[in-house]
DNA sequence: ACGCACCGTAAGCATAGACTAACTCAAGCC
DNA sequence: GGCTTGAGTTAGTCTATGCTTACGGTGCGT
């Protein structure tokens, strides 16, 4: 929770973005993540540290292995975001519809 | 709609992100979005032609000045992966749930 | 025509960060 | 107790890229 604006961040890299749609079907261990990308085992851990610090992705010990998977929170706070910017975008463009002074389109 | 699935690492740039944000409120000619970031005016320029390609924004000259503004349509593209996102993650937690006890593999 | 304001592009640099290899640790099984 | 499997950490390298400076181009006003 807190402040986890970096979400962003973490998702603009390509195969934390893969990591994270992989985790989006079903949760994995980093092994069988590791094994569905072109990166070694020790990058996945990496960019897995990087998702759970954005609060993106959550993980539970299992025996031997670690199982990642996807935290609704943060899911839920892009989608946050996204909506809010949805939201004032049809306003600006409401707003310029409203004021007809220029002469565009 | 080509393929601009770039969009997420185009918003992975802080500033990128920062500059998408103002023009979320209205939109605004390169020279004020410089006034509003630490970053030189032809940095800008380079992250608009960045947010362009992902499809993000739109520009439009008026006079001597360029008005860039959102894309809705890549706005939307994003609110639907995520869309897409939250669907499969509930699916995935439902799929978890009904089958409660796994004994063996 | 001249100058100015606004913007995009090129070149060059410097830092961030993505990756691998090697190591360590923990858990389960023989 | 050893061996295997799975995973996180560290150190180090190297590429991608974000930034600045300098330049070229265009539109508008005088």
């Amino acid at each position: 929770m807190t402040y986890q604006s970096d979400a962003w961040t973490a998702l603009g890299d390509p195969t934390r973005k893969a990591i994270f749609e992989l985790l989006v079907d079903r949760p994995r261990p980093v092994g069988e993540l590791a094994g569905e990308l072109p990166v070694s085992r020790p990058a996945v851990s990496q960019h897995l540290k990087v998702l759970k610090d954005a609060g993106l992705v959550m993980d539970q010990p299992v025996g031997t292995r670690r199982i990642y998977r996807i935290n609704p929170d943060g899911l839920a706070a892009l989608r946050a975001d996204l909506e809010r910017f949805w939201g004032k975008t049809l306003a600006a463009y409401k707003e310029a519809v409203e004021q007809p002074t220029r002469e565009d389109e």
